[in-house]
DNA sequence: AATAAAGTCCATTAAATCAGTAGACTATTT
DNA sequence: AAATAGTCTACTGATTTAATGGACTTTATT
């Protein structure tokens, strides 16, 4: 799963409407403003979040948008597969249990597949824009763990990362 | 993260190598007659692979390609990281840890991606191509756990999946 | 030495996706 | 009626993706 700028402009309005809950529609242009969004691309988002019942909307003067739901009740996985599709880092859920099951040659590279897909679904669907933003009361998310376990992930040694980036 | 068609076909081959390791250079025609890759394609992919020092080619007749090292000593990640880039979802690790740093208001969003690309590390970082090939004796990977637990990842409940896919 | 086999390198391309922008239209408040 | 603000449709330029084609180089075999 990747998530493109569209996805991060999504997430980042969504945020701020969360910030902003209980306190009426706020206009396009504020969430623009605020986030620093361009205010053109963010109005369509905003349009594709309403019709998926993320958002509502407030037509007309002293109209804007605001969340649908409690921000406890808005998971990350649901934003993101709106804006940026299945969880999966090839094809999604459903196809990779398909392959899994018809392409004996790969089983093993698919199932590995869809454990990514798991580990990410994970997290993704039990974080909520309230364990996000400040100040949220209902948290669907446990706790980050402490300094002390930080582990870096490569205890295989060998070789090394060929590239600078993503250790 | 996401892998693209050039990145399956990537270590759908490397698959095959690996399934043919100590056997001499396999040539790029069997290699995409056997995985049923397209051929001028694949022939790109193993160049680039090549340069990565993951496959040797030997040139003229007789010729072919073969891993480089055995299959238990390349990871996943090693191959999706240079043909589709960072594993973190947003940015590369590096990129996250610097905004999470810097950026007060979305540090929680960013963690979260973070922690998402910590998790697709911890199991790219430690399964090679042993471990996806039937015969592997090396084995970098820990046992699949048993059908017993296959948890659902969704016990949030609440709302629903809008989408019919990838739940 | 000639030929065939095989990898290498370079250029091009059609289609899709991404990240917007523009402008006319509709609904609501003042 | 005027101003405000969301809605809808269309377009665009840049980039990426998934290839293909063809000339060139290297090596083995005859």
């Amino acid at each position: 799963m990747k998530i493109s700028q569209k996805g991060l402009y999504a997430l980042q309005a969504l945020m701020m409407l969360a910030r902003h809950y209980n306190q009426g529609a706020i206009r396009i242009r504020d969430v623009a403003y605020e986030e620093d969004l361009p205010e053109k691309f963010l109005e369509l988002i905003l349009l594709e979040m309403k019709n998926a019942r993320i958002v509502e909307s407030v037509r007309g003067a002293k109209g804007g948008y605001q969340l649908r739901r409690p921000p406890g009740e808005i998971r990350l996985s649901e934003i993101i597969r709106l804006i940026d599709g299945p969880l999966a880092p090839f094809g999604d859920a459903e196809q990779l249990r398909s392959l899994i099951d018809r392409d004996a040659e790969h089983r093993a590279l698919y199932q590995v597949f869809l454990d990514v897909r798991d580990a990410a679904a994970k997290i993704l669907e039990h974080t909520s824009l309230a364990d996000i933003v400040g100040q949220g009361p209902e948290s669907t998310r446990r706790k980050r763990k402490k300094k002390s376990e930080e582990a870096t992930v490569l205890p295989m040694v060998v070789h090394g990362n060929p590239r600078g980036k993503d250790a």
